[in-house]
DNA sequence: TATGTTTATTTAATGGTCCTAAGAGAACTT
DNA sequence: AAGTTCTCTTAGGACCATTAAATAAACATA
């Protein structure tokens, strides 16, 4: 049985990753991103120092893998909630996609505070080949719901002789780099909607926006009222998907 | 001479001061804020160590008072623009205010970076106690120039009746921890503008819109241009205090 | 089954970090 | 001139990332 052996060595191998990162978002929870440390880690799930870099070259590569692992899970999650129901229209899907985001966002802040600026310098970051990766994944999830509207019921556009023309051109360069699925004013549009979104979930999430706000879930959903208005939609039933409701 | 000795000695004092700061800030801008130790600002002043705790408590004392100097600079940056001239319709002057903010961030990303995303722990930050006088600075700095706006020429709110209650609530205290200067409804179309506003600009800096632009100036001008129609003046001279006029 | 290889892990050691403690010497005060 | 305060140094402890060398178990194969 050699097979199952190797087999059983690979579960195993698998199993001590799962740990290791559980114990490192462990750590990162209940003690802050400083205190994810090769050693602690380490320590928490009962190894001893090096142990550690038959895992994970080095510390960087480390917190790498925990942030893929945070991301992924964030993807799935928006994902199930966009396609939890595939009748429905896109505009529905996009919100149920955007309020599982911020569902997981202020469900585990650490985690997504750590995504977001992750205690790694952004210059020094690997080649970002794997965070552009969960970039593109990331896009696409919003990207996917917008476009079938475009398709299917396309909503107004700025005039493209109105745009700057420095704009202009960058938006030509993002909508080929979608395949074209958005056309660059269209893509603007898009893009406007996501910056809004991401940036107020940012910001609560960093804590920016305390002076004002101690519950920002109704200033999310004005947002994402805004959105829908923007995206030429009749305004999404206020009461679908929502914690309350 | 009893009190101009002591007096040299404080000068003394500021001056060290002074040097400490700016090495910290040459080792943040040049290598990124994980090598700005206390080691090594000692190291980069000329002193040995712990000669620094003489200067500040700790790595986190350090790190604070450098915040806020970047905060300081950042905020008379913006005064500075915004009364440039005094005469100016209050929008012009928020404008003047908010591309100041914009062109010190991208002048100093780092530093910006630094500011937002800062190495400390959010949760194990001293008191909040300066950081929250920094942001009361900061806020006042936008807040003036739209209160006196409101006073002079209300712009359209939303109706009262038509927000979510909690956020009514919220909004009603908001109001009142600025003394009133804005009824709930005009602060919240305030707090609004701002979250597009400074949102955009993290995102910028801290590389989330990287995806999809390459020059985020007029993405700014734009959202500048939102936001005064949002405010219900004319557009804004679009010339005035931009890079390119 | 006996031997060699791969894998997982440990201890030891290097050099870096933050920080505390104790003390030397200059500057200031009286 | 003596005492006090300020500034800075050296010495040392605890922690961290990382490498190297050694050990032991699991596995593969002759």
């Amino acid at each position: 049985m050699p097979a199952r052996t190797t087999d059983r060595r690979r579960r195993m191998r698998e199993a001590a990753l799962a740990e290791i990162h559980a114990a490192a978002r462990r750590l990162l929870v209940e003690q802050g991103p400083a205190a994810v440390t090769v050693n602690a880690v380490a320590r928490e799930v009962g190894m001893s120092g090096p142990a550690l870099y038959h895992y994970h070259a080095g510390h960087d590569e480390l917190v790498g893998a925990v942030t893929a692992g945070f991301f992924g899970e964030l993807a799935a999650e928006m994902e199930r909630a966009r396609d939890a129901r595939p009748g429905a229209p896109p505009v529905e899907r996009l919100a149920a996609a955007c309020r599982a985001m911020r569902a997981w966002a202020v469900a585990h802040r650490a985690e997504f505070g750590w995504i977001f600026a992750s205690p790694v310098a952004p210059a020094a970051r690997r080649d970002d080949a794997e965070r552009r990766l969960a970039g593109r994944r990331f896009e696409e999830i919003l990207l996917d719901p917008v476009a079938e509207l475009w398709r299917t019921r396309p909503f107004p556009v700025p005039d493209p002789a109105a745009l700057d023309a420095s704009l202009r051109d960058q938006l030509a360069a993002y909508s080929a780099s979608i395949g074209g699925r958005l056309p660059p004013e269209a893509a603007h549009v898009f893009l406007t909607c996501w910056t809004r979104l991401y940036g107020l979930l940012c910001m609560e999430v960093l804590h920016q926006l305390d002076f004002a706000y101690t519950d920002m879930e109704p200033v999310f959903e004005e947002c994402l009222r805004d959105i829908a208005a923007r995206l030429g939609a009749d305004a999404p039933d206020p009461a679908a998907g929502r914690p309350g409701g």
